[in-house]
DNA sequence: GGTAGACCTGGACGC
DNA sequence: GCGTCCAGGTCTACC
C-alpha cells in the first residue's frame, strides 16, 4: 500500500534522512543514495511491521506491506508525521538564516527537520548510547539491543524492531552489560525502561508538553545518564533548539571557527550562537563548518 | 557552582 | 599476541 503524506514546504526527504547519524542506527535502513528510509516497528497491537518512506514533491510516500488494520495504519501514519516533522513551519528560521553566509544553503536544501525515531523511548536510548563513546561503538551497541531484544519481523525473523520498554525492563544489568556490551550505561537503560514500562515516566507527555524549554531540559536531566549534552540533543529532537548539544566535536569546530583552535568550554560554544536565540541549536546544527584542520 | 576521579569499551599503538 | 593509552559524557563526592 502506498500513500502520499504532504509536508509543510519546503521539504526534501534526503535532507531529513541525512540531518544526523540516526539513519545509520538500526532498525533504520536507507538505500545507497540515502534517499529512501526504512524502519521496522512494533505497533501497539504487538504486530511488527516494516515501512518505507520514499521522496515525493513536498512530501513523502509511505509504503507498507500486508493487510494492516485501520488503527495500525493510522499509528504508522502518525509516527511518520512525527519522525519527519512534516507539519512544522521552518520559515522563521529560513528568514533569519538569509542574512548569514554560513547558513545560505539551508533553505535550498530544506534543512531544519531532524530525523526522529518512531518513539521518544527509542530516541532517548539511542542518545544514551551516543554518550561517552565513539560513533562506531554507538552503532554496535544499538545493533546488539535490536538484535538481542527487539521483536522479529514476521516474514524475516533475522530482522528486528527496536526493543519496547517492557522488553528491556525485564532484563538485568549483568545481562545487558555482558550481551549488549553497553557498559556502565546498562543501569541507565534499565531504569529508563522500567520507568516507562511501569507508567511512572510518561514520555508521550514530553512530546507534546508546553513546558518552557528550561523546565523541559531539567525534566530530561532527571533521567539517569542524561546530562547537558544528551538533554540538548533530545531537546533538538523535540523541536526545541534553545540549547546546543556540546560534545567534543562541537568544542573542536567552534574553537577552530572563532578561537584559533585554543581550548574552549561549552560556555564559549553557547556564546558563539547566542544571537540565534530560540534557533541556536538549528544554526549550530546546520552551520557550514570549515573542514576540520 | 566548580572540579576530580571513576565508569566502560574498543581502537590505536608500541613492543 | 599482549599490554598500555586514549577518546568519549555523566555520575558522585567533595570543596
Amino acid at each position: 500500500m502506498e500513500n502520499y503524506l504532504p509536508a509543510k514546504p519546503p521539504f526534501l526527504l534526503p535532507s531529513v534522512i541525512q540531518s544526523h547519524g540516526w539513519f545509520m542506527l538500526p532498525p533504520f535502513e536507507t538505500d545507497e543514495k540515502k534517499e529512501i528510509l526504512s524502519t521496522i516497528d512494533r505497533l501497539k497491537t504487538g504486530r511488527v511491521v516494516e515501512y518505507h518512506l520514499q521522496p515525493a514533491e513536498n512530501g513523502v510516500i509511505l509504503v507498507t506491506a500486508g493487510n494492516l488494520e485501520q488503527e495500525e495504519y493510522e499509528e504508522i501514519t502518525n509516527k511518520v508525521k512525527w519522525m519527519l516533522d512534516l507539519d512544522r513551519d521552518f520559515s522563521p528560521f529560513y528568514q533569519r538564516a538569509q542574512s548569514e553566509p554560513k547558513l545560505q544553503r539551508v533553505t535550498a536544501r530544506a534543512q531544519g527537520r531532524i530525523l526522529r525515531c518512531p518513539s521518544l523511548f527509542e530516541d532517548i536510548v539511542k542518545t544514551l548510547l551516543t554518550t561517552n563513546t565513539l560513533w562506531a561503538a554507538t552503532i554496535r551497541m544499538t545493533k546488539n539491543l535490536v538484535t538481542l531484544y527487539g521483536s522479529p519481523l514476521a516474514d524475516n525473523p533475522s530482522r528486528h524492531a527496536f526493543p519496547a520498554p517492557e522488553q528491556l525492563a525485564v532484563l538485568d544489568e549483568a545481562t545487558l552489560r555482558a550481551d549488549a556490551r553497553v557498559g556502565y550505561r546498562a543501569p541507565f537503560i534499565l531504569l529508563l525502561a522500567q520507568a516507562v514500562a511501569s507508567g511512572a515516566l510518561d514520555l508521550e507527555a514530553l512530546r507534546v508538553t508546553e513546558l518552557p524549554t528550561l523546565q523541559l531540559r531539567k525534566q530530561l536531566m532527571t533521567i539517569k545518564g542524561i546530562g547537558p549534552y544528551a538533554a540538548a540533543n533530545l531537546l533538538m529532537l523535540l523541536g526545541r533548539s534553545d540549547y546546543i548539544p556540546v560534545d567534543s566535536w562541537a568544542l573542536k569546530m567552534v574553537s577552530q571557527e572563532w578561537h584559533a583552535n585554543a581550548p574552549i568550554t561549552p560556555v564559549e560554544v553557547e556564546a558563539a550562537f547566542a544571537r540565534w536565540g530560540e534557533y541556536k541549536g538549528l544554526a549550530y546544527w546546520f552551520w557550514d563548518w570549515a573542514k576540520p584542520g
